[in-house]
DNA sequence: TGCGAAAGAGTGCTTACGTG
DNA sequence: CACGTAAGCACTCTTTCGCA
């Protein structure tokens, strides 16, 4: 087994082993497959279960090497439903250091820490091997993040499962951060949040918009929020909103604050 | 060929807690 | 302490297929 150990003023023990501990195997491979994560169409929760319980899959780079013969074979698959699932696995292949990084599942790496380290380091080696003094340059980590991915690491074979899911064929582009050509940045320094669904956005895209334009959105509404832009069924973000004298927007007055150049 | 399980998709909401 | 992130649950509706 795997070490446990209980951070300081933490209150629950768990598992450090990571990658490697079985009894979190399966939420770790249901995280790896998730959407915002490798984004594996067709790898839920009872296809997991059928994998670990029967031995099937034992660390994530296993999950590359299984054809389509393996994966029929299990309950309430055939073969329609397992080429599927092999297609959407060599598919995951693509990806970036941000979505592989957040896939490990690195406790307090989430999507947005994630996308922070990518654009800070660039490549995966260097935040395999950064010293916790290096990591703590990196925006928004503080000593209890920079800790745990050191942690993680230190790990030999969360290590491993890295290196091995790169030989497997998982990759992406080494300068995915140095790369995004800045357009006009009409929303430079602002903060929006997003409620309820837009008429032809949806919340991802909304989203993409918003950081291309220079801007971030974040989950909830403060008196620094800048714009909230709400749409059908908006909840109590958009009564937050009013109750600061936050702006609100609908998506028209989204796309013509976008269309806002300088 | 139709039923139903499993998963996808898009959202709201809440708690805990790390950072500055 | 204010703010925002991480992490997770609940909900609803849709889609995809295995299987009887």
């Amino acid at each position: 087994g795997s070490a446990i150990a209980r951070e300081e003023g933490e209150v629950d023990w768990r598992c450090t082993g990571g990658l490697f501990c079985g009894a979190q195997r399966k939420e770790a491979m249901l995280h790896f497959a998730g959407r915002r994560a490798m984004d594996i169409e067709g790898l839920g929760g009872k296809l997991v279960d059928q994998l670990v319980d029967g031995g099937i899959v034992r660390t994530l780079p296993e999950l590359y090497k299984l054809g389509v013969a393996k994966f029929a074979a299990l309950e309430r698959m055939a073969d329609k439903s397992a080429a599927n699932l092999v297609a959407a696995i060599e598919k995951s292949k693509r990806t970036t250091l941000a979505r592989f990084l957040y896939a490990l599942g690195i406790r307090h790496v989430g999507e947005s820490t994630a996308k922070d380290l990518a654009k800070h380091f660039g490549k995966l080696d260097a935040i395999m091997d950064a010293s916790v003094e290096q990591l703590l340059e990196v925006y928004d980590v503080g000593p209890v993040v920079a800790q745990s991915i050191r942690t993680f690491f230190d790990q030999p074979h969360n290590r491993e499962v890295a290196e091995q899911l790169r030989a497997a064929g998982v990759h992406w582009d080494e300068h995915e951060g140095s790369q995004r050509k800045a357009g006009p940045q009409p929303l430079a320094g602002k903060t929006l949040v997003l409620t309820g669904s837009l008429p032809t956005l949806t919340r991802d895209e909304a989203k993409g918009l918003i950081e291309g334009a220079g801007g971030k959105v974040t989950g909830s509404v403060s008196k620094k929020t800048d714009y909230v832009v709400a749409g059908e069924e908006a909840g109590s973000k958009l009564d937050k909103a009013r109750e600061l004298g936050v702006t609100v927007l609908d998506e028209d007055g989204l796309r013509a604050l976008l269309a806002t150049l300088q």
